[in-house]
DNA sequence: GACCACTACGAAAACGTTTTCGTGTTGACA
DNA sequence: TGTCAACACGAAAACGTTTTCGTAGTGGTC
């Protein structure tokens, strides 16, 4: 196991001060032409690198972002860690990635641990269980530090930082007029219960689309899932009898489930009954039909935040310009479960 | 802003020395019980946290994982992800991930980065790209530099170290042995080019399977999938006219392609024809008919490539223990695309 | 010969820890 | 009174860098 070279093996080796190689090897006009040229050499036989733990000591910058999301087997997600890793080596950082599984507590310790010097800032999508209980206590904590932090997806209103959203609202409602366009009247929703701030928001897309288009709101055509996993037997029940035109679900497994059980019961997608989803995903590209959907361009949002977090980190004015709001527009993508 | 605290600040404001803080925060028996209450009850009061770089500084360990996969919007590959961060947290270590997109040389630039000091191992399925090219420097260097490597998935069999797999040709043949047993006889593999191990193995479990039992090999019914970009119309092609009763496809999206394929020829599947993919992923789970499929087990996989390596890393003497190779054992997912 | 300005380098501090070793102050004991 | 151990603490080195400042040596100028 070979040593790794340091700046002071490679003073002693070559009977100079630790002080000359790190200048020659910076390329200072303090050491003469030969010593530096002397020192290189010798750096790119042995292969010399310094040591980043050390420069981040002294520098007091790591050069890392912080990711903390709910879950990484998860399409979106990855989409937008995607975009945040490829800005982030473009300038130089790399990523660490946490977990919360959707816990408060784990991301509390995360979040934490990551503070404690491993990181620059932060990118975050904050747990279910976070936005349930309502304890930020942990993200004031580390904005308090003068970390910088970003929020994306899922954001707090209370919390005072940059963001980066999506339209939940707009795009709900472009694609229930979407529907409307096709011609439908009986549109149904399939969403979450309201603590979900994306549910609750394109929830209101879908009433805001009912609305402008003069049609009546009608309590019997929404579902709020309750239990994610037992959610294709509730929408099963839910979708019976109902006789609608069409389907806005919040997400595409919502959308699947309400494709499926349409078939159950003899009718064709998107002949007799129509869907639009949510989150453009594996599952919407490649199932049968293919499903038309509003996409959320997680990379594009990936992207933006890691921008907006690089800049903050290396302006040291950012610090006092306000807060930006990113909003991404989302896309219509259309596919086969809607009319061409 | 606040500062962070440090023992520094401690020290002076409690007027004592740097290292009594620090003693008596590791509740050293040198201290009086009186300055190491005092001591711990400011730094509680003040939220001291020790800072991580200067730790990784002085113990030489970051207590950080370095994880490097080929693309990160991809299912299985969250899943191994999931089950290293799983076991790496419950030890404290945290976990940074990098993709190297299928390039050679992301790849290699993002290990010498993390090499760096970054992290203390490795965990890494290699780039396509890689397995190309076989050129393997950049593994071999860190091995060399006493930094313990774990792959998995794409192993290289010629690179010295601990590996977790799975058996691919056992996974291949356990699943064209069970169309075997459901009656079939005239068995289609889909796989893809040679230079991906793993098409390689599979292709060689399909062989292997046949062989077993009885059935004659023809060339004519092994597709190898050139563009991935152009699989769906390859594989539409290729299905025509061979009277197939039953396919084997080395990964869920040339499953469904396939799928989609038979049912444009007026064929249903499983009744006229079943199709098995490999892969569990949400694709296969989600697809009508639902896919029988081979699992690969991500997440076990993730969490033994991490208790190998974190055995590695905090055992001295596992330095000389001989390297292993941990086969994780494939499972058949019965669903919708086979007989019952 | 006195003064000055360069040149080329080294010493040391700093980043925030941990740990080894040294030392001043007690109190006990002969 | 002198010796010694125990106690409680501090100084300093170390991890690997960067950077500021100090300085020995050289050569030129008057």
């Amino acid at each position: 196991m070979k040593k790794r070279l340091t700046l002071k093996l490679i003073a002693k080796e070559l009977d100079v001060s630790i002080s000359t190689v790190s200048k020659a090897l910076r390329d200072s006009a303090e050491i003469s032409e030969d010593t530096r040229q002397k020192i290189k050499a010798f750096a790119k036989l042995y292969n010399y690198k310094p040591n980043n733990i050390a420069l981040s000591l002294k520098n007091r910058k790591t050069k890392t972002i912080g990711v903390i999301i709910p879950e990484i087997v998860h399409h979106y997600f990855t989409t937008v860690i995607s975009g945040i890793e490829q800005v982030a080596n473009e300038k130089g950082y790399h990523v660490i990635i946490c977990t919360s599984n959707n816990s408060f507590d784990k991301e509390v310790i995360n979040m934490e641990i990551l503070a404690n010097g491993s990181t620059d800032g932060f990118i975050l999508s904050v747990a279910k269980e976070t936005q349930q209980k309502g304890d930020y206590h942990h993200l004031t904590e580390v904005i308090e530090q003068g970390m910088p932090l970003v929020m994306f997806d899922r954001v707090i209103d209370e919390i005072n930082c940059d963001k980066i959203i999506i339209d939940d609202t707009l795009g709900a409602k472009k694609a229930v007029k979407h529907l409307v366009d096709k011609g439908c009247r009986r549109i149904g929703l399939i969403t979450t219960i309201d603590y979900v701030s994306v549910g609750k928001l394109r929830t209101q897309g879908y009433i805001d689309a009912l609305n402008e288009s003069n049609i009546a709101f009608d309590e019997n055509l929404i579902l709020k899932v309750e239990d994610f996993d037992h959610s294709e037997s509730e929408i099963q029940s839910f979708l019976n009898n109902k006789h609608m035109d069409a389907v806005f679900a919040v997400n595409e497994h919502f959308a699947i489930y309400a494709i499926k059980a349409f078939q159950e019961q003899g009718l064709k997608v998107p002949e007799d009954v129509q869907v639009i989803g949510f989150t453009d995903g594996e599952l919407s590209k490649r199932f049968i039909p293919s499903l038309t959907t509003i996409n959320q361009h997680g990379e594009e949002m990936g992207a933006q935040a890691a921008r907006l977090l690089i800049k903050k980190l290396e302006n040291e004015d950012a610090e006092d310009e306000p807060f930006e709001t990113i909003i991404i527009e989302t896309g219509l993508v259309e596919r086969n479960s809607t009319k061409g």
